[in-house]
DNA sequence: CTGAAAGCGCTTACAG
DNA sequence: CTGAAAGCGCTTACAG
């Protein structure tokens, strides 16, 4: 490997001093256009490569943004991400990523790290129980959060997520309209503001309706499509067994759609399934599944220029709560009840 | 936000060098165990946040490693970057990830950003057309690369992947056992070193039972489920159609069992189906999916200890080539052949 | 339009 | 076992 290059080698290549290099590779309208091309041309030749330690540790700016889910290989995590991608691609910004699997030790040493690196700002789908104190630190320290999916009770930071209730209050309601009346509602954990809140859609939804709910018919946990497969067994083994079940999410709802076809039953016509979040995968399911759509392209898209908002000073809109408005999207995983003993 | 803290404020308030509060911190020997105290007691009271980017640039080790796949929304990824932070976790190591979508300037622009931080290290599977250009410019910059999944050709690189010839063959061998004799291969592309080899292993495979293999059974070019899920009524217009199909992956396999059950056909039983990768997802299929095992997590592992111990010196193995030997694993896609019309 | 100089916050020889 | 000093490679006032 050649001798490293840097400013003063190509200053005192060209006879011209570092600040006249510093200045032209960033093209600032201080140098003069010829100045400007010849030291570019130059570092061009050479190879420069530009010291981002350098200058971070000079301008306290790092141009790294860090982002923390619980799970990039969960695809809801995975869309949003994509539209953070996006937006943050085209501000210039480095994005350093990392999971928590709802471990409160992990997400603290990631924050950590940024904190060590000058990060500019952070996003994150908090992990289950964060301590205010954690979210405390990081901004006594100057480094901007921006939550998204979850919430944190009493921490005022903006936050971007989709009003859950309301969401599983269309999904309970879609089913009511097609005669079901023993609606289940299987997954999801009540340590979320999400969990709890798309809990309390299902109930409220079943209420207005007059619809008896049994404690039995709330399966909380599944999360993933294993264990919403697994579930399918439970589901079908419940005494006055359900005709219809609300999913706490795609992964579930299309996990139990394959263990429901496994038992020798037709999910959507034997029993009608709806999901959440609606990713790429729910409507090439089969039966394709109706979901309530969740707006992760709006919340990553959001999220990221309000943290850039806030980075460039433009405006501090901590507190702010943004419910992205769910939709229902109904496909063929719902029919009309059909009763069987 | 309080005055920021660093070691010369730790130092002045304890009337010691910052030389003694760096060796104290860092645990180092050459330091008084009750001054060592001292000074981590106070630095911790303080909230004192060790600031990487300085000492970054004083030692130029960075703590980073790049990793930059081709979509980490892709499971099969996403398995193999499990099995890497757990090897970098383990190492204290901060992993910097991106996409490259296969487009060569989203890399090159990534390995930039690597080159600019100081990164230790970098993990890639490569975009289609990677030039060599690019791989030489950061090796000379003496960042140490190990390659994941793809091969460049003519690179001298250590890579790590399944021997994708042998995997298809697997594949295709169980279906022509099966009774199979018109077998259709469904996407991939051949601008890839794995779309060669694992196209050789389905053609040597069948050449070698003697079957014909007619151009249009090959379908290139699918690689997600979406894709697999439209390829379906592409495969089931096939003149002479095929009893059975070997998918590139799980992914177009499982998209083209949910396109054929569509079309009112059973997969597993009208046309039989092999995916490859074995990912979590293929167990809980329906029909769980006959595959071939990939070894994700293998390939994460070891080309994550192989960069490690590359950057600790312990060796340079640069032209090294581990091919992990796949598994067949059988489920219910594939049983044998049931002739119709 | 250009240059000389200070400083960002660490770590590392070196001296004692 | 501890301290004084130099230096990593930038950028930013400031002066001209």
């Amino acid at each position: 490997m050649a001798q490293k290059i840097k400013l003063s080698t190509i200053a005192d290549a060209l006879g011209v001093s570092t600040a006249t290099v510093s200045l032209a590779l960033r093209d600032s309208p201080l140098v003069a256009e010829a100045t400007k091309e010849r030291i570019k041309a130059h570092a061009r030749q050479m190879g420069y490569i530009y010291n981002r330690r350098a200058a971070s540790l000079r301008t306290s700016k790092s141009g790294i943004i860090g982002v923390v889910v619980h799970d990039i290989m969960n695809p809801f995590y995975g869309e949003i991400l994509k539209a953070i991608e996006t937006e943050l691609d085209r501000s210039r910004h480095t994005f350093l990523l990392s999971n928590h699997y709802d471990n409160v030790e992990k997400q603290r040493d990631f924050l950590d790290t940024l904190l060590q690196l000058g990060a500019d700002g952070v996003i994150m789908s908090p992990a289950i129980g964060t301590p205010l104190d954690d979210i405390d630190l990081v901004l006594r320290n100057g480094l901007p959060v921006v939550l998204i999916a979850r919430s944190i009770p009493r921490a005022r930071l903006p936050v971007f997520r989709g009003d859950d209730a309301f969401g599983t209050g269309l999904a309970t309601k879609h089913l009511i309209s097609l005669g079901h009346k023993r609606i289940a509602m299987i997954g999801g954990t009540d340590d979320t503001s999400t969990g709890r809140d798309r809990f309390q859609g299902y109930l409220q939804a079943m209420e207005k309706a007059e619809l008896p709910v049994k404690p039995e018919w709330r399966i909380p946990g599944p999360r993933t499509k294993q264990a919403g497969f697994e579930a399918a067994s439970e589901f079908l083994a419940l005494p006055d067994k359900p005709t219809a079940a609300v999913c706490w999410n795609d992964l579930v709802a299309i996990g139990m759609m394959n263990g429901i076809r496994r038992a020798g039953l037709v999910p959507g016509i034997d029993i009608s399934i709806t999901g959440y979040d609606d990713l790429e995968e729910a409507a090439i399911a089969t039966p394709a599944l109706t979901t309530v759509w969740n707006g992760q392209p709006e919340v990553g898209r959001r999220a990221a220029r309000a943290l850039l908002d806030r980075i460039d000073g433009v405006k501090d809109q901590s507190g702010t709560l943004e419910l992205i408005r769910p939709e229902l999207h109904i496909r063929q995983s719902t029919s009309p009840v059909k009763e069987r003993n």
